[in-house]
RNA sequence: GUGGGUGUAGCUCAGUCGGUAGAGCACCGGGUUGUGGCCUCGGCGGUCGAGGGUUCAAGUCCCUUCACUCACCCCA
């Protein structure tokens, strides 16, 4: 037996319609949020993810899917979507046009992880960008929209997070203090923040092993190190968030993966989904437009991890599936010949229909329709050809009415659609 | 890349001390010659993840391997 690829999935029927749900949510809430969708292409250069994502981030070290093309170009999966975002913007020279765009797009990103609950090497992001806004309205607009999306959908239980990472005039001088701060926890550091104390500081704030959490118990929080820029911007998205009565938490320990995130980052974790447990993260990245060949435009983004919002989603499911509005049980060949006319005709007009091809028993054409859930069965043989009528049985309440044939498409129409 | 757990019917799982492979659900059919759910009876369905070893005999013991899964790492 051929089988998935070790961290793909399929996704099966029972649960499109969910997929689909959400879908349908998120892309009415952009289009009240004035977001435009964006299609991009799943290859890219592998060169614009170095540039973007940072060329010694996990993800570009040792997680994406890169290959040579026949040309012997580097080509790579694309691991997340900002980076193509941000690409098209330039390419296509959008800023020209007007330098703010609200941009949308839904797909699969690659990530070659070890797999586990909530992580797969195929897995599904909404993103959406922010181009050539630098107001802080603009950083709470979107989080205004993410946090929508979640009461939309009906999602309890999470919890908004939210940090400034300063910018290039205060965040240097950040990272001098926690690397003066760390000088004499050599000791303690586990191998890993050993390294990042040298290279990216910050990220230390993520480590779990206990050691290392202890080191940095009474390490400098970066809010208190913010330029005045940096701290007003900070400012005005908390008020803005408090205004519009959005649960937050600020978390100083919040620092994020990629490296091109400049001051507002935030992130939305789910407690029941267990040790992956974002749901959604995003944050500013004023300076990677212009570091990937643009003009110098700010820009905000985040992506929500589409498989785990739907595994928070799944007691939604059921409800969900669609049913036929009828099923017609046809016996003997000339009812089954006329069945498959009206099968047509019906869904023609919206009607979701069905039968079985095979002519079995009334009782397992029945149990069938039952099975399906269809409200009405229309049970037809000769006996009904005959005197030019068919039985329509509601199956809620067993109630069969005689409904002659010439109306038949009417009045099935009729009764489906209340 | 590193650990732990689990692999038996389509699904969920039992399987004792090593002794002929089981249940429930699902599916198909009978009980009702043309009427669903509930009930009842029957049927279909197995490379016991794979390969090797021990043994008269292996789902069961040993070795190897693969897959799934959870966690670390990292992130959505």
């Amino acid at each position: 037996m051929i089988t998935l690829v070790r961290g793909f999935k399929d996704i099966l029927p029972a649960e499109t319609a969910l997929w689909q749900h959400l879908e349908d949510v998120a892309r009415q809430l952009f289009d009240d949020f004035g977001f435009a969708e964006l299609r991009i292409p799943v290859l890219e250069q592998t060169e614009l993810f170095a540039r973007s994502i940072g060329a010694d981030t996990d993800i570009v070290e040792k997680e994406m899917y890169t290959f040579a093309d026949r040309s012997g170009a580097s080509l790579t999966m694309r691991p997340e979507a900002t980076a193509s975002v941000v690409r098209a913007y330039i390419e296509h020279k959008l800023y020209a046009k007007d330098p703010v765009w609200k941009l949308y797009t839904i797909g699969p990103m690659f990530r070659r992880e070890r797999p586990q609950k909530g992580r797969y090497r195929q897995f599904y992001q909404i993103n959406a960008e922010v181009f050539g806004l630098e107001d802080p309205r603009a950083d709470a607009e979107l989080i205004l929209l993410l946090m929508t999306l979640m009461g939309r959908l009906e999602l309890s239980g999470i919890m908004l997070h939210i940090n400034s990472l300063g910018c290039a005039a205060c965040r240097p001088h950040f990272k001098e203090a926690l690397r003066s701060f760390l000088t004499e926890s050599t000791a303690e550091l586990c191998s890993d923040c050993l390294r990042r104390r040298e290279k990216n500081p910050l990220r230390i704030f993520d480590c779990k092993v206990p050691a290392c959490k202890e080191a940095m118990l009474d390490a400098p929080s970066i809010l208190d190190h913010l330029c005045d820029q940096c701290r007003s911007h900070f400012e005005t998205v908390q008020a803005s968030l408090e205004r519009f009565q959005i649960p937050y938490q600020t978390n100083h320990r919040l620092v994020r993966g990629l490296d091109y995130y400049t001051r507002t980052a935030f992130e939305v974790l789910a407690e029941a989904l267990g040790a992956q447990d974002a749901v959604a993260g995003g944050g500013r990245y004023d300076s990677l437009v212009k570091a990937l060949g643009g003009p110098d435009q700010p820009g905000i983004g985040f992506a929500i991890g589409v498989d785990r919002l739907i595994e928070l989603l799944a007691h939604q499911r059921q409800g969900l599936e669609k049913r036929p509005h009828l099923f017609i049980a046809a016996l003997g060949t000339g009812a089954q010949d006329r069945a498959f006319g009206w099968l047509q005709e019906l869904r023609m007009q919206n009607v979701r229909t069905e039968m079985d091809f095979a002519d079995r028993s009334l009782k397992a054409q029945m149990r069938r329709a039952n099975k399906l859930g269809a409200p009405y069965v229309l049970i037809v043989g000769d006996r009904e050809l005959e005197e030019g009528s068919a039985e329509l049985r509601n199956m809620s309440t067993k109630e069969q009415e005689k409904v002659r044939l010439q109306d038949l498409v009417e009045v099935v129409v009729n009764k489906t659609r209340n």
